[in-house]
DNA sequence: GTCTATACATGGATAGAC
DNA sequence: GTCTATCCATGTATAGAC
């Protein structure tokens, strides 16, 4: 009950607050059915009636609070990423060194993959490629996990002797982007993107050599890379 | 015309060839126009009716030729696929280095976008995910692009230091997944995208650094890069 | 705020004429 | 082989009852 309600007393301030009430659980029923359905059905099937299937309402109310089907995905993309990124923001502020991130990066993966989270952003960027009305949702949903993963690789760059030569900006988006790839492929090929993942970890283990090289050999690394970049 | 049928000079023999030539560029016009479809409308509006549109043809021949809308994308996926990858194996296979391989990988990548042909996949590959009968055929498609990639990398590997640490197999199957992610970025944020390709250009620098190396800093590389391991 | 009913478009698939 | 016609399911969107 709102201050306002309770202190005015008025029986017709309760039954707006109360409508507003109904109307919220609503809409949040309506978002998490979309992220059902777009998870367990992917965009092709996707509808205002599927959606209102999974959310257990009828199928009018999609139009009636969001406009239209678009507005309830955008919607929803919205919430899912700022939910799911808001879980790891704490652990990855955590993460100092190119290999803690791309141990963690790869458990947050199969952690959001068992889940269906990436699933979602993969169903609507393919969505979004043909119908323009998604995008801006879609990127804005990318984008926080972007900013996570760029604030990070910010932070370990800067302390590695790839520092200089690495954009973190830029990486952070190829990272993200790149998730998302492996996400779609495991769908089709489960063994085929475990592989995929392994040489990536084996990987890691190459660039944290490189971090803790010995001065001598990091100086040399340093100058060739110069050398190779000046040109 | 057929030999039998020339040997024969059998009227009927003739008409039913005829009837196959015309049976076959019918087939080929669906199959154009489900790649032109899923560029242009997404797996979302790919549909018999669009199809059907989009080659000229009538809708009632895609249930004739292949029996279902999935089995025309699946013949679709296949001969894209087989066209697309064809025009670059022989360009592939003069690569020798990473920073070569990695020049031509965004070369070919930026062909691709333009033709929209990684876009194909990348419908297919959301597609796929909840619609199990496209899988099969959607992961073949791909298959033939990682193929291609994997012997470039066993190649250009066995000749590095990082050869021995490195697995082709995982990592053509890690690049040809990123780049489908990296399309899909591209479509809802083209400056992201163009900010994340630079990265790994820059990222590749480093990549011909180490190959380029002397002799002992490349064994201090490699003996940091035994010690992780190991452990 | 929510539901039922309803309109109208689009999609999958088949039968039958040509 | 191809086309027209057709059936029926699904999808978007709105109007009006409760």
């Amino acid at each position: 009950m709102t201050p306002r309600a309770a202190a005015t007393g008025d029986k017709a301030a309760r039954a707006a607050e109360a409508k507003a009430a109904k109307s919220a659980e609503t809409k949040q029923k309506l978002i998490d059915g979309a992220l059902r359905t777009l998870v367990e059905q992917g965009i092709a099937k996707t509808s205002a009636r599927t959606i209102a299937a999974a959310a257990g309402v009828n199928q009018a109310l999609v139009f009636y609070h969001f406009g239209s089907v678009d507005e309830l995905l955008a919607a929803a993309c919205r919430q899912g990423s700022q939910e799911r990124v808001a879980l790891y923001r704490e652990q990855l502020d955590k993460v100092t060194t190119l290999s803690e991130l791309l141990a963690f990066g790869r458990e947050m993966h199969e952690q959001e993959r068992a889940g269906g989270h990436v699933a979602v952003l993969a169903q609507l960027l393919a969505g979004a490629q043909t119908h323009q009305p998604l995008a801006p949702a879609t990127a804005a949903g990318l984008d926080l996990w972007i900013a996570e993963i760029e604030k990070v690789l910010v932070r370990i760059l800067s302390a590695s002797p790839l520092g200089e030569f690495a954009d973190p900006v830029g990486l952070a988006r190829a990272v993200s982007a790149s998730f998302v790839g492996i996400e779609l492929y495991e769908g089709v090929d489960p063994a085929g993107a475990e592989r995929a993942l392994a040489a990536l970890d084996q990987l890691s283990v190459l660039a944290s050599a490189i971090e803790d090289l010995g001065p001598i050999a990091q100086r040399a690394v340093r100058h060739r890379l110069r050398r190779s970049t000046r040109k």
